[in-house]
DNA sequence: TATTGTTATACTCTATAACTATA
DNA sequence: TATAGTTATAGAGTATAACAATA
Protein backbone atom coordinates (compact mmCIF):
# COMPACT_ATOMS: atom_id res chain seq x y z
CA UNK A 1 0.00 0.00 0.00
CA UNK A 2 3.14 2.42 -0.33
CA UNK A 3 1.55 4.03 -3.61
CA UNK A 4 3.51 7.16 -3.89
CA UNK A 5 2.17 9.82 -4.80
CA UNK A 6 4.92 10.12 -7.87
CA UNK A 7 3.69 7.10 -9.83
CA UNK A 8 0.40 9.01 -10.03
CA UNK A 9 0.79 11.12 -13.85
CA UNK A 10 -1.89 11.68 -15.82
CA UNK A 11 -2.68 8.29 -17.45
CA UNK A 12 -1.51 6.39 -14.28
CA UNK A 13 -0.51 3.59 -16.31
CA UNK A 14 -3.79 1.65 -16.63
CA UNK A 15 -1.78 -1.79 -16.80
CA UNK A 16 -1.61 -2.01 -13.36
CA UNK A 17 -4.68 -2.83 -13.30
CA UNK A 18 -3.42 -6.21 -14.46
CA UNK A 19 -2.50 -7.12 -11.02
CA UNK A 20 -6.13 -6.96 -10.16
CA UNK A 21 -8.18 -9.99 -9.15
CA UNK A 22 -10.21 -9.18 -12.26
CA UNK A 23 -7.21 -9.98 -14.66
CA UNK A 24 -6.80 -13.38 -13.34
CA UNK A 25 -10.60 -14.36 -14.13
CA UNK A 26 -10.38 -16.82 -17.05
CA UNK A 27 -14.10 -15.05 -18.13
CA UNK A 28 -12.61 -11.53 -18.22
CA UNK A 29 -9.59 -13.19 -20.48
CA UNK A 30 -11.72 -14.87 -22.84
CA UNK A 31 -14.36 -11.42 -23.24
CA UNK A 32 -11.09 -9.61 -23.65
CA UNK A 33 -9.64 -11.66 -26.23
CA UNK A 34 -12.67 -12.00 -28.06
CA UNK A 35 -12.97 -8.24 -28.00
CA UNK A 36 -9.89 -8.05 -30.17
CA UNK A 37 -10.16 -10.59 -31.82
CA UNK A 38 -13.41 -9.75 -33.49
CA UNK A 39 -12.84 -6.18 -33.60
CA UNK A 40 -9.90 -7.53 -36.05
CA UNK A 41 -12.40 -9.88 -37.73
CA UNK A 42 -14.52 -6.81 -38.77
CA UNK A 43 -12.06 -4.92 -39.97
CA UNK A 44 -10.81 -7.93 -42.58
CA UNK A 45 -14.72 -8.68 -42.91
CA UNK A 46 -15.43 -4.52 -43.75
CA UNK A 47 -14.10 -4.48 -47.19
CA UNK A 48 -16.39 -7.57 -47.88
CA UNK A 49 -19.46 -6.09 -47.04
CA UNK A 50 -19.76 -8.64 -44.58
CA UNK A 51 -19.36 -9.00 -40.60
CA UNK A 52 -18.56 -11.28 -38.46
CA UNK A 53 -22.16 -12.49 -37.80
CA UNK A 54 -23.01 -12.65 -41.37
CA UNK A 55 -19.93 -14.04 -42.57
CA UNK A 56 -20.41 -16.93 -40.18
CA UNK A 57 -24.15 -17.52 -41.73
CA UNK A 58 -22.37 -17.05 -45.37
CA UNK A 59 -19.35 -19.64 -44.02
CA UNK A 60 -21.96 -22.29 -43.29
CA UNK A 61 -23.74 -22.61 -46.25
CA UNK A 62 -21.09 -22.73 -48.28
CA UNK A 63 -20.21 -26.11 -46.18
CA UNK A 64 -22.87 -27.91 -49.09
CA UNK A 65 -24.79 -29.04 -45.85
CA UNK A 66 -27.87 -26.91 -46.67
CA UNK A 67 -28.52 -25.81 -43.16
CA UNK A 68 -32.05 -24.86 -41.69
CA UNK A 69 -32.75 -22.04 -40.08
CA UNK A 70 -33.15 -23.43 -37.28
CA UNK A 71 -30.08 -25.34 -37.11
CA UNK A 72 -27.96 -22.03 -37.98
CA UNK A 73 -30.03 -20.39 -34.83
CA UNK A 74 -29.06 -23.72 -32.96
CA UNK A 75 -25.33 -23.79 -34.04
CA UNK A 76 -24.30 -19.75 -33.44
CA UNK A 77 -26.47 -19.35 -30.33
CA UNK A 78 -28.71 -16.88 -31.71
CA UNK A 79 -32.13 -16.92 -31.19
CA UNK A 80 -34.14 -17.97 -34.99
CA UNK A 81 -35.66 -14.41 -34.78
CA UNK A 82 -32.04 -13.03 -35.02
CA UNK A 83 -31.40 -15.09 -38.55
CA UNK A 84 -33.64 -13.76 -40.02
CA UNK A 85 -32.38 -10.26 -40.79
CA UNK A 86 -28.81 -12.33 -41.46
CA UNK A 87 -30.37 -13.98 -44.28
CA UNK A 88 -32.03 -11.53 -45.84
CA UNK A 89 -28.58 -8.93 -45.67
CA UNK A 90 -27.16 -12.11 -47.26
CA UNK A 91 -29.87 -12.93 -49.66
CA UNK A 92 -30.17 -9.20 -50.82
CA UNK A 93 -26.53 -8.93 -51.67
CA UNK A 94 -27.24 -12.64 -53.95
CA UNK A 95 -24.75 -14.18 -51.63
CA UNK A 96 -27.31 -17.42 -50.60
CA UNK A 97 -30.67 -18.38 -51.75
CA UNK A 98 -33.70 -19.39 -49.82
CA UNK A 99 -34.62 -22.73 -50.56
CA UNK A 100 -38.11 -24.17 -49.39
CA UNK A 101 -37.89 -27.95 -48.88
CA UNK A 102 -40.83 -29.47 -50.76
CA UNK A 103 -41.02 -32.48 -47.94
CA UNK A 104 -41.43 -30.11 -45.57
CA UNK A 105 -42.90 -26.98 -46.45
CA UNK A 106 -42.09 -25.19 -43.11
CA UNK A 107 -38.01 -25.57 -44.07
CA UNK A 108 -36.08 -23.43 -46.07
CA UNK A 109 -33.21 -24.47 -46.30
CA UNK A 110 -30.03 -21.76 -47.10
CA UNK A 111 -27.56 -22.60 -50.26
CA UNK A 112 -24.92 -20.48 -51.23
CA UNK A 113 -24.72 -18.75 -54.80
CA UNK A 114 -22.31 -18.78 -56.76
CA UNK A 115 -21.15 -15.26 -56.31
CA UNK A 116 -21.73 -16.38 -52.07
CA UNK A 117 -19.13 -19.33 -52.63
CA UNK A 118 -16.43 -16.98 -54.28
CA UNK A 119 -16.81 -14.13 -52.08
CA UNK A 120 -16.73 -16.48 -48.95
CA UNK A 121 -13.33 -17.97 -50.24
CA UNK A 122 -11.79 -14.78 -50.17
CA UNK A 123 -13.45 -13.61 -46.84
CA UNK A 124 -12.25 -17.01 -45.16
CA UNK A 125 -8.73 -16.06 -45.97
CA UNK A 126 -9.16 -12.92 -44.39
CA UNK A 127 -10.42 -14.04 -41.64
CA UNK A 128 -7.83 -16.69 -41.12
CA UNK A 129 -5.17 -13.59 -41.74
CA UNK A 130 -7.06 -11.20 -38.85
CA UNK A 131 -6.72 -14.49 -36.74
CA UNK A 132 -3.04 -14.99 -37.19
CA UNK A 133 -2.62 -11.59 -36.45
CA UNK A 134 -5.00 -11.87 -33.03
CA UNK A 135 -2.92 -15.19 -32.10
CA UNK A 136 0.73 -13.71 -32.96
CA UNK A 137 1.41 -13.65 -29.09
CA UNK A 138 1.39 -17.91 -29.15
CA UNK A 139 3.79 -20.41 -30.77
CA UNK A 140 1.96 -22.23 -33.92
CA UNK A 141 1.59 -24.94 -30.81
CA UNK A 142 -0.36 -23.11 -28.62
CA UNK A 143 -2.90 -21.78 -30.90
CA UNK A 144 -3.52 -26.01 -31.24
CA UNK A 145 -3.40 -25.87 -27.80
CA UNK A 146 -6.54 -23.18 -27.16
CA UNK A 147 -8.26 -24.45 -30.10
CA UNK A 148 -9.06 -27.51 -28.44
CA UNK A 149 -9.88 -26.46 -25.01
CA UNK A 150 -12.21 -23.62 -26.86
CA UNK A 151 -13.77 -26.61 -28.54
CA UNK A 152 -14.29 -28.41 -25.42
CA UNK A 153 -15.49 -25.40 -23.69
CA UNK A 154 -17.61 -24.29 -26.78
CA UNK A 155 -19.94 -27.59 -26.78
CA UNK A 156 -21.06 -30.07 -24.27
CA UNK A 157 -19.94 -33.73 -24.71
CA UNK A 158 -23.18 -34.87 -25.81
CA UNK A 159 -22.36 -32.25 -28.99
CA UNK A 160 -19.09 -33.35 -29.77
CA UNK A 161 -20.12 -37.29 -28.99
CA UNK A 162 -22.79 -36.69 -31.61
CA UNK A 163 -20.71 -34.44 -34.46
CA UNK A 164 -18.20 -37.23 -34.52
CA UNK A 165 -20.59 -39.95 -34.87
CA UNK A 166 -21.95 -37.67 -37.97
CA UNK A 167 -18.47 -37.55 -38.81
CA UNK A 168 -18.06 -41.10 -38.56
CA UNK A 169 -21.32 -42.10 -40.99
CA UNK A 170 -20.47 -39.97 -43.45
CA UNK A 171 -17.11 -41.36 -43.92
CA UNK B 1 -22.61 -36.48 -49.98
CA UNK B 2 -24.47 -39.64 -49.50
CA UNK B 3 -26.70 -37.48 -47.11
CA UNK B 4 -29.93 -39.69 -47.33
CA UNK B 5 -33.19 -38.51 -46.93
CA UNK B 6 -33.36 -40.61 -43.69
CA UNK B 7 -31.62 -38.31 -41.51
CA UNK B 8 -33.43 -35.24 -42.10
CA UNK B 9 -35.83 -35.04 -39.62
CA UNK B 10 -37.68 -32.30 -38.32
CA UNK B 11 -34.52 -30.59 -36.29
CA UNK B 12 -31.89 -32.39 -38.30
CA UNK B 13 -29.27 -32.35 -35.25
CA UNK B 14 -27.76 -29.37 -35.54
CA UNK B 15 -24.60 -31.01 -34.47
CA UNK B 16 -24.37 -31.63 -37.67
CA UNK B 17 -22.99 -28.39 -38.31
CA UNK B 18 -19.88 -29.07 -36.28
CA UNK B 19 -18.17 -30.29 -39.22
CA UNK B 20 -18.05 -27.11 -40.48
CA UNK B 21 -14.61 -25.20 -41.44
CA UNK B 22 -16.71 -22.66 -39.03
CA UNK B 23 -16.17 -25.13 -35.94
CA UNK B 24 -12.74 -24.74 -36.58
CA UNK B 25 -11.97 -21.15 -35.88
CA UNK B 26 -10.56 -20.04 -33.14
CA UNK B 27 -12.66 -16.78 -32.63
CA UNK B 28 -16.09 -18.38 -33.11
CA UNK B 29 -15.14 -20.72 -30.53
CA UNK B 30 -14.39 -18.01 -28.24
CA UNK B 31 -17.13 -16.38 -29.28
CA UNK B 32 -19.06 -19.43 -28.75
CA UNK B 33 -17.42 -20.40 -24.73
CA UNK B 34 -17.80 -16.48 -24.41
CA UNK B 35 -21.22 -16.74 -24.57
CA UNK B 36 -21.99 -19.84 -23.08
CA UNK B 37 -19.64 -18.22 -19.71
CA UNK B 38 -21.10 -14.73 -19.96
CA UNK B 39 -24.76 -16.13 -19.83
CA UNK B 40 -24.03 -18.16 -16.61
CA UNK B 41 -22.27 -15.39 -15.21
CA UNK B 42 -24.89 -12.95 -15.67
CA UNK B 43 -27.41 -15.84 -14.57
CA UNK B 44 -25.01 -15.67 -11.63
CA UNK B 45 -24.41 -11.81 -10.58
CA UNK B 46 -28.17 -11.08 -11.30
CA UNK B 47 -28.97 -12.12 -7.25
CA UNK B 48 -26.85 -9.29 -6.71
CA UNK B 49 -28.21 -7.02 -8.81
CA UNK B 50 -25.37 -7.24 -10.86
CA UNK B 51 -24.12 -8.10 -14.63
CA UNK B 52 -21.06 -8.64 -16.00
CA UNK B 53 -20.03 -5.15 -16.66
CA UNK B 54 -21.25 -3.70 -13.64
CA UNK B 55 -19.00 -6.63 -11.22
CA UNK B 56 -16.19 -5.85 -13.24
CA UNK B 57 -16.12 -2.51 -12.41
CA UNK B 58 -16.66 -2.65 -8.81
CA UNK B 59 -14.33 -5.88 -8.64
CA UNK B 60 -11.93 -3.27 -9.83
CA UNK B 61 -13.23 -0.74 -7.22
CA UNK B 62 -12.42 -3.36 -4.26
CA UNK B 63 -8.74 -4.04 -5.26
CA UNK B 64 -7.57 -0.68 -3.61
CA UNK B 65 -6.08 0.19 -6.48
CA UNK B 66 -8.32 3.87 -6.75
CA UNK B 67 -8.73 3.69 -10.55
CA UNK B 68 -9.67 6.72 -12.54
CA UNK B 69 -12.64 6.24 -14.71
CA UNK B 70 -10.28 6.57 -17.68
CA UNK B 71 -7.99 3.48 -16.64
CA UNK B 72 -10.90 1.55 -16.10
CA UNK B 73 -11.93 2.42 -19.37
CA UNK B 74 -8.95 1.76 -21.33
CA UNK B 75 -8.63 -1.60 -19.02
CA UNK B 76 -11.52 -2.96 -20.06
CA UNK B 77 -11.63 -1.95 -23.63
CA UNK B 78 -14.93 0.35 -23.26
CA UNK B 79 -15.00 4.10 -24.09
CA UNK B 80 -15.03 6.23 -21.59
CA UNK B 81 -18.33 7.00 -21.73
CA UNK B 82 -19.64 3.55 -21.27
CA UNK B 83 -17.99 3.61 -17.94
CA UNK B 84 -20.20 6.29 -16.92
CA UNK B 85 -23.72 4.86 -16.75
CA UNK B 86 -21.89 2.10 -15.06
CA UNK B 87 -20.43 3.84 -12.15
CA UNK B 88 -23.96 5.71 -12.04
CA UNK B 89 -25.48 2.39 -11.68
CA UNK B 90 -23.37 1.13 -8.38
CA UNK B 91 -22.80 4.31 -7.14
CA UNK B 92 -26.67 4.84 -7.08
CA UNK B 93 -26.93 1.46 -4.89
CA UNK B 94 -24.08 2.86 -2.61
CA UNK B 95 -21.29 0.32 -3.48
CA UNK B 96 -18.95 2.96 -4.91
CA UNK B 97 -18.32 6.26 -4.65
CA UNK B 98 -16.35 8.76 -7.37
CA UNK B 99 -13.66 10.47 -5.00
CA UNK B 100 -12.65 13.84 -6.82
CA UNK B 101 -8.49 13.82 -6.91
CA UNK B 102 -7.47 17.29 -5.24
CA UNK B 103 -3.95 16.57 -7.35
CA UNK B 104 -5.58 17.11 -10.20
CA UNK B 105 -9.39 18.20 -10.49
CA UNK B 106 -10.45 16.41 -13.38
CA UNK B 107 -9.85 13.24 -11.95
CA UNK B 108 -12.24 11.32 -10.28
CA UNK B 109 -10.99 7.68 -8.66
CA UNK B 110 -13.53 5.05 -7.68
CA UNK B 111 -13.36 3.35 -4.09
CA UNK B 112 -15.81 0.59 -2.93
CA UNK B 113 -18.26 1.52 -0.21
CA UNK B 114 -17.91 -0.99 2.74
CA UNK B 115 -21.50 -2.43 1.58
CA UNK B 116 -19.71 -2.65 -2.17
CA UNK B 117 -17.00 -4.84 -1.09
CA UNK B 118 -19.20 -6.95 0.93
CA UNK B 119 -21.51 -7.61 -2.21
CA UNK B 120 -18.13 -7.78 -4.05
CA UNK B 121 -17.15 -10.96 -2.14
CA UNK B 122 -20.75 -12.71 -2.54
CA UNK B 123 -20.56 -11.69 -6.27
CA UNK B 124 -17.36 -12.65 -6.63
CA UNK B 125 -17.85 -16.54 -5.14
CA UNK B 126 -20.95 -17.42 -7.12
CA UNK B 127 -18.86 -15.79 -10.67
CA UNK B 128 -15.67 -18.36 -9.45
CA UNK B 129 -18.94 -21.38 -9.42
CA UNK B 130 -19.76 -19.79 -12.48
CA UNK B 131 -16.76 -20.25 -14.08
CA UNK B 132 -16.00 -23.38 -12.86
CA UNK B 133 -19.58 -24.71 -14.14
CA UNK B 134 -18.46 -23.19 -17.68
CA UNK B 135 -14.59 -25.02 -18.11
CA UNK B 136 -16.15 -28.08 -16.15
CA UNK B 137 -15.07 -30.01 -19.30
CA UNK B 138 -12.01 -29.36 -18.63
CA UNK B 139 -8.64 -30.63 -15.93
CA UNK B 140 -7.82 -28.55 -13.61
CA UNK B 141 -4.47 -28.42 -15.25
CA UNK B 142 -6.38 -27.47 -18.62
CA UNK B 143 -8.45 -24.87 -17.18
CA UNK B 144 -5.12 -22.74 -15.83
CA UNK B 145 -3.41 -23.89 -19.47
CA UNK B 146 -6.61 -21.85 -21.00
CA UNK B 147 -5.92 -19.07 -18.49
CA UNK B 148 -2.49 -18.78 -19.63
CA UNK B 149 -3.16 -18.73 -23.49
CA UNK B 150 -6.00 -16.44 -23.27
CA UNK B 151 -3.60 -14.04 -21.14
CA UNK B 152 -1.37 -13.74 -23.84
CA UNK B 153 -4.08 -13.24 -26.19
CA UNK B 154 -5.71 -10.64 -24.44
CA UNK B 155 -2.80 -8.35 -23.47
CA UNK B 156 0.20 -7.04 -25.70
CA UNK B 157 3.55 -7.88 -24.78
CA UNK B 158 4.36 -4.19 -23.45
CA UNK B 159 0.99 -4.62 -21.16
CA UNK B 160 2.11 -7.93 -19.79
CA UNK B 161 5.66 -6.50 -19.42
CA UNK B 162 4.39 -3.30 -18.32
CA UNK B 163 2.40 -5.09 -15.29
CA UNK B 164 5.39 -7.45 -13.96
CA UNK B 165 7.31 -4.43 -13.86
CA UNK B 166 4.70 -2.23 -11.66
CA UNK B 167 4.25 -5.31 -9.58
CA UNK B 168 8.36 -5.58 -9.34
CA UNK B 169 8.78 -2.55 -7.94
CA UNK B 170 5.46 -2.56 -5.13
CA UNK B 171 7.33 -5.61 -3.81
C1' DT C 1 -3.60 22.88 -26.70
C1' DA C 2 -4.58 18.46 -24.42
C1' DT C 3 -7.06 15.56 -21.12
C1' DT C 4 -11.05 13.92 -17.87
C1' DG C 5 -15.45 13.13 -17.39
C1' DT C 6 -19.85 13.78 -19.50
C1' DT C 7 -23.95 14.02 -22.71
C1' DA C 8 -26.00 12.77 -26.88
C1' DT C 9 -26.77 9.78 -30.71
C1' DA C 10 -26.93 5.82 -33.59
C1' DC C 11 -26.19 1.25 -34.66
C1' DT C 12 -25.53 -3.60 -33.37
C1' DC C 13 -26.40 -7.37 -30.40
C1' DT C 14 -29.33 -10.04 -27.28
C1' DA C 15 -33.64 -11.74 -25.49
C1' DT C 16 -38.69 -12.37 -25.42
C1' DA C 17 -43.26 -12.77 -26.93
C1' DA C 18 -46.61 -13.41 -30.36
C1' DC C 19 -48.14 -14.38 -35.08
C1' DT C 20 -48.57 -17.54 -39.75
C1' DA C 21 -48.22 -21.55 -42.09
C1' DT C 22 -47.43 -25.87 -42.03
C1' DA C 23 -47.07 -30.60 -39.81
C1' DT D 1 -50.54 -29.72 -30.48
C1' DA D 2 -46.13 -28.83 -31.96
C1' DT D 3 -42.57 -26.81 -35.06
C1' DA D 4 -40.26 -23.41 -38.71
C1' DG D 5 -39.97 -19.10 -39.97
C1' DT D 6 -41.29 -14.36 -39.15
C1' DT D 7 -42.46 -9.77 -37.04
C1' DA D 8 -42.23 -6.63 -33.35
C1' DT D 9 -40.20 -4.68 -29.37
C1' DA D 10 -37.18 -3.57 -25.68
C1' DG D 11 -32.95 -3.63 -23.40
C1' DA D 12 -27.89 -4.16 -23.39
C1' DG D 13 -23.60 -3.59 -25.79
C1' DT D 14 -20.54 -0.85 -29.01
C1' DA D 15 -18.77 3.23 -31.34
C1' DT D 16 -18.44 8.27 -32.42
C1' DA D 17 -18.72 13.07 -31.90
C1' DA D 18 -19.00 17.09 -29.21
C1' DC D 19 -19.07 19.70 -24.80
C1' DA D 20 -17.51 21.86 -20.01
C1' DA D 21 -14.05 21.93 -16.60
C1' DT D 22 -9.38 21.63 -15.73
C1' DA D 23 -4.47 21.12 -16.75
Amino acid sequence: MSAGPDNAPAAREATRLLNSDLAANVEFLAARARAMGSAKANAALAEFGLRVRTYSVLSLACQGLEPTQRELADFLSLDPSQIVPLIDELENQKLVRRRPDPRDRRLKVLVATAKGEKLNAAAASAVASATAEALDSLTAEESETLRSLLWKVAFTKEERDSARQILEAVS
